[in-house]
DNA sequence: AACCATCATCGTAATATTGCGATATGGGAG
DNA sequence: CTCCCATATCGCAATATTACGATGATGGTT
């Protein structure tokens, strides 16, 4: 089939699941990463920055934008990107407490 | 295409988003907060805990399994999944340093 | 106006993922 | 040994993802 039995799940599973989808690929990690390095609105460079093509980039840029985690607003004749900080957090909560809650005592068989 | 270019990244970058890759169905965050829940050793009723049909459910955990982040050792006539406290860990220790670093700054234009 | 740079979108090809029925495999019960 | 039970694997169909060239759209430059 190929598609996900979303009606299966809670909606809290169904949208880790969907943030983890949406940072499964290396190509948006070094985005991210890239967005969170210079810290600031990036213009332009990313593309050589990625080295993919033009058209992947931006399909990638597209998927994180609407996953909520970047924004992009237009300067002028280019197009600039930074990390939404209100998404990002909620994201850093949503995956702290996915993995926070657990006790590590080994009680297998 | 539908394969990732992985030479153009990090080691790192491949890593992470290989991670997210196992957390990026719902059906596979629902096994893991089942696994951490019970908190030990659960045998057999994973099929019913998820709706989905035997087959597609020993894949999703043989996903698991090649991430590492879950260990299933033969019981008898069954076989008994845990998380792997180690791996989980490491997970964890990876996503943090990841959403971490950032500054939540808007210096956006 | 004509031109160039930047980015988005379309169309397409290759490959991956998801899901399930059918079929193995291997261990216990009788 | 024969019959079930629990899992794994195979094979297939439907859909999603990744990648890129070509083509649009939009703004700035000359």
């Amino acid at each position: 089939m190929g598609a996900s039995k979303t009606d299966l799940f809670t909606q809290q599973q169904n949208e880790l699941a969907s943030m983890a989808k949406a940072l499964a690929h290396p190509a948006r990690i070094a985005i991210l990463q890239y967005l969170v390095k210079t810290n600031a609105c990036v213009c332009g460079d990313l593309v050589e920055e990625l080295g993919l093509a033009q058209a992947t980039t931006s399909q990638h840029l597209k998927e994180l934008k609407n996953a909520g985690i970047i924004q992009g607003t237009i300067e002028g004749a280019s197009v600039c990107y930074c990390i939404n900080p209100a998404v990002w957090k909620q994201y850093k909560q949503l995956f702290n407490s996915f993995f926070g809650e657990v006790s590590l005592e080994n009680k297998c068989c």
